[in-house]
This record gives structure tokens, sequence and C-alpha cells, in this order.
DNA sequence: CCGAATTTTCAAAAAATATTGAAAGTTTAT
DNA sequence: ATAAACTTTCAATATTTTTTGAAAATTCGG
């Protein structure tokens, strides 16, 4: 396979996969390419190659910019703004997680707090049944808020080898 | 807050939450409604609970079904089906991520294995970039897969110990 | 086998989401 | 201060996804 081609795959699948996962198709075809790109990449380079608008790919740009996976780039003696991924994979990753921990799953655990006090006679089934789920999802959940704290900190080497002791 | 109302904001919530997870409104909704519900429901009662279709209501119930988080119950004397959803979330987690993992994770691997062998000079740096980005993903999603596996066949205390001990 | 009860399908409609492109805004070199 | 280069905004448009509801199919008791 040719690297224009195999270029092409990478960032049509990306893309795809980043529907599954609630991200739009353009911002993550644009995180793909930026990702394979070894220099920094203009608004007008992204347009071209991607096919898209301008204001899509200026919106796009921005919000990968809020996600914390993309930066400008200043160079010297040139006036448009360059951008460019974050290329350690583990570092994107981690950086994926905090963002959506800070806003889907720690918002959940808050709101579960509050479900779990309903009031009402704990006898009655519905009752019952209802705090005894709240009260699962949310044990579950902060578990894994303190996990991804831990691994939001960890290096790379570190947890893949600490991963492989218990998941042996 | 009364329990109807608590209900009311825990449907609503999940379904929210269920769409940043590309997984449909209705959908999360009717297992949220399931997850609290301590008796089967039939499809006429989570129509009227939840006010949609007919139509709508079946094929996110045999969405449910093929995801393996709801099942058909069957009451003696009854003509209609009623359904019932699982309510150990461990079990539940480990079943959603069994089906993203062979849905998503496995086929972006395989991918990823045929990106890998692109043609080229290793020496131009578009090449280098492109092989070097793939393989490091490959290298993560690998290692992800793994631990994925040793988690959807684990119970959920060895789990949560197991994870204690490395992330404490 | 009949017909009522129930489930399933799917084309059409509605709703939600993404994209465009032109105009407005900003920056910079001279 | 000006104008060209560049970036941002956002109303209109297009696309995608979800929902509806009526018709078709299936199931089941008698």
């Amino acid at each position: 396979m040719k690297l224009i081609e195999a270029k092409q795959q990478f960032i049509s699948s990306w893309g795809a996969f980043g529907t599954h996962w609630g991200i739009n198709r353009t911002m993550a075809q644009i995180h793909a390419l930026l990702l394979i790109s070894p220099d920094p990449l203009t608004q007008d380079d992204i347009m071209e190659e991607l096919n898209i608008s301008r204001g899509n790919t200026n919106m796009n740009i921005r919000e990968l910019i809020n996600w914390g996976l993309v930066e400008r780039i200043f160079i010297p003696g040139e006036r448009k703004e360059f951008f460019s991924a974050e290329k350690d994979i583990w570092k994107v990753v981690k950086q994926i997680v905090k963002e959506r921990k800070k806003r889907e799953l720690e918002p959940m655990l808050q709101l579960l707090d509050k479900l779990e006090a309903v009031e009402g006679d704990k006898k009655d089934k519905h009752v019952k049944n209802f705090v005894d789920t709240v009260s699962s999802i949310k044990k579950l959940g902060k578990q894994a808020d303190k996990t991804l704290d831990t691994m939001i900190k960890a290096e790379e080497t570190w947890f893949v080898s600490a991963l492989m002791k218990i998941f042996k």
C-alpha cells in the first residue's frame, strides 16, 4: 500500500471511530491528519487535504485546542498560524480521559449523590430497587474516578508494567 | 426529592450520558427505566412511561438485547413479552466493554496492522512519522485489548482490590 | 383454521447535528 | 493610517440520525 492511500484510510477510519465515541467526524479527521503530519499545518493545508470549508476547519481546530490535543505553533517569519497535534499517544489518551472525566463522569457522580437521597419507604420495592441501582452505579463510578485520576498522573511505562503485573 | 421525580432525572440523565458515548438517547433511556424497575416491563409499559412510539420502543429493545443488556422474560399465563435489564452493574459494564471491544477496538487493530506495512522509504519523514504514529497507537491498543480481556473475565471484588493495590 | 392479540418492519416525517460560505473582525507590514 | 492577509462568526443549508405510525407478519387460544 502506498503512503497516500494509507493516509487516507487512516484518516477516514479515525473519523468513523470518532463518531462511535461522540466526537464528530471532521474533528477526528483533522486530528488524524495532524497526527501523521511530521510538520505543523495551516488551516489552508487542512482544508485542502480534507476538502472541507474554512468555517468548519476553523471551528474544529478550535475544539481540538479546547480538548488540549492540538496546539498553535508560531513560526517566525510566517504570517499564517500553524497547528500541530501531540504525537505521544499515551499523552493523548490521558488528555482525553481527563477531559471526559471532568465533562461526564464527575457531573454524573454529583447527580447520583442527589438521587441516592430519594425520599420514601425503603421497604417499598420500587424505592429499594432505585436506591440500590443508584448506589451501585455510584460505587463503581467513584472507583473508576479514582483509578482514572491515578492513570492521568502515570507514566506509560509505569502504567503498562503495573498492568502487566496484575493482568498477567 | 420524590421517587417519581428522581426516576425521571435518572432516566433523562442516563439518556444524555448515552449520547456522549455513541448510544442513542432512547436506547439509554429504556435501559435506565428497566434498571430501576424491580419487575419486568412490557413494551406497552415502556412506551407509556417514556412517551415514545411502538416502533421506536421495539427497535431499541431489540438493540439492547443484541448488546446483551436486556433479556426477554417469559411469564406463564401472559400473552405479552416482558423485558428485564441485568441489575448487576459490574456485569453491565463488562458486557458493554466486551461488545465495544469486539465492534470497535478489534477492527481498528486489524486496520493498523495493514497500515503499518505501508511501502516507502523509512528515511522519508512523512513515511517515518506515519509508521511511528500507527505503531504507537497499535502498541497501546494491543495493551488495552489484553487488559480488557482480563477485566471481562474478572470478578468485581477481585478487580477492585487489584486496582486498589496499584492505584493506591 | 380463524381471528384477535401482539410484535416487527420500514417508508416517510421530524429532529438533531454538521457544514458551508460570505461577511465581519482582527492582525500586521509598510 | 491603510490595505492586504488572515481568522472568526453565524445564519442558511445540507446531511445524518432518530422517531413515528400504519401495514405486514407472527403467534396463539379456541
